[in-house]
DNA sequence: TGCCAGGCCTTCC
DNA sequence: GGAAGGCATGGC
């Protein structure tokens, strides 16, 4: 038992689906302890285990722990009331949100989330995982936690002499130059990331498609999973898919991206990007069915 | 073997 | 401004 064990107590939070959902790739499920995981998050490594309303936590950093936690995983916000506000939607952001309650979308470090969603694009999520892994590795910061060496995403300044191609070599593919070029303009200070939280969507959507690498899709993530921008609608293949079953069958697949856009816009609102998740990760699991 | 993956860039109209 | 093609790599 580790000295730095807290215990948190959760509302409306399913860890599981949280970090399964798709936005974070630096967690990974511990085997043989039930509902539990180990990830590498901004400064630190986190055990987090749930037991129903019950956060078990355990770093190998004592500092702020608590705060920590309840910034990354969005803890302070009333998901409850969210979640209750979305499911009178419709009857399928209804059954959506019935099916994976308790997702909640993350906090996590801006610069991380920039190259790691420059990395998704195009890619698989084992293979993102591992690129992002192979990079921590190679140039990240080691840190030791129950015995073992783990690696803090590096920074912007630990990249700074990184080639195309010793980003190649960890795995990245024809991503190597975004973030080659990426890394350049954040070192420049292209973005300001004190000043992130005083823009707007728009504003910061802009900037950020100023980037290599970051089209559309990618920044919304972003803005999503790292910003606290919940009024964005990301949209990729499935969710594409998913839109295509629930709200456009009559296009028969010739819908566009606009037109997914708008409807989010007009129906979801400022909630776009919770409603996105449920949606998204039902999707994926077959939760709900391709017909 | 061919297709797909949390798309974006470039080129060409 | 929109459409089409190319792009690394691993899994199936």
């Amino acid at each position: 038992m580790l000295l730095n064990n807290i215990e948190i107590k959760v509302d409306c939070f399913n860890l599981k689906y949280t970090l399964e959902c798709g936005q974070c790739f630096r967690w990974e499920k511990v085997e043989d302890e039930p509902n539990t995981f180990i990830g590498v998050i901004h400064d630190r490594v986190l055990k987090v285990k749930q037991d129903g309303d019950t956060l078990y936590i355990s770093s190998n950093k004592e500092e702020n722990l608590e705060d920590v936690v309840r910034k990354y995983f969005d803890l302070d916000k009333d998901y409850r009331s969210i979640e209750k506000i979305i499911s009178k939607f419709d009857k399928n952001v209804e059954k959506a949100v019935k099916n994976t309650s308790g997702i909640r979308h993350l906090k996590q470090d801006f610069f991380e989330t920039l190259l790691s969603f420059i990395i998704s694009s195009n890619n698989n999520i084992p293979r993102i995982s591992k690129s992002i892994k192979t990079i921590s590795s190679k140039y990240g910061t080691k840190v030791m936690f129950e015995g073992k060496e783990y690696y803090l995403f590096p920074t912007k300044e630990q990249l700074k002499d990184v080639t195309s191609q010793e980003y190649r070599d960890c795995g990245v593919g024809f991503r190597d130059r975004y973030l080659k070029s990426t890394v350049e303009d954040m070192l420049n200070n292209k973005i300001d990331i004190n000043n992130i939280d005083n823009l707007s969507t728009e504003e910061l959507r802009k900037e950020l498609l100023t980037l290599k690498g970051v089209g559309p899709k990618v920044a919304d993530c972003i803005m999503l999973f790292s910003c606290n921008k919940d009024d964005v609608f990301p949209i990729d293949v499935w969710v594409e898919r998913v839109m295509s079953i629930l709200y456009f069958r009559e296009y028969k697949g010739k819908m566009t991206k606009k037109d997914i856009i708008e409807y989010a816009d007009k129906n979801f609102g400022k909630y776009s990007g919770i409603v996105q998740q449920h949606l998204f990760y039902n999707i994926r699991e077959g939760k709900i069915k391709l017909s």
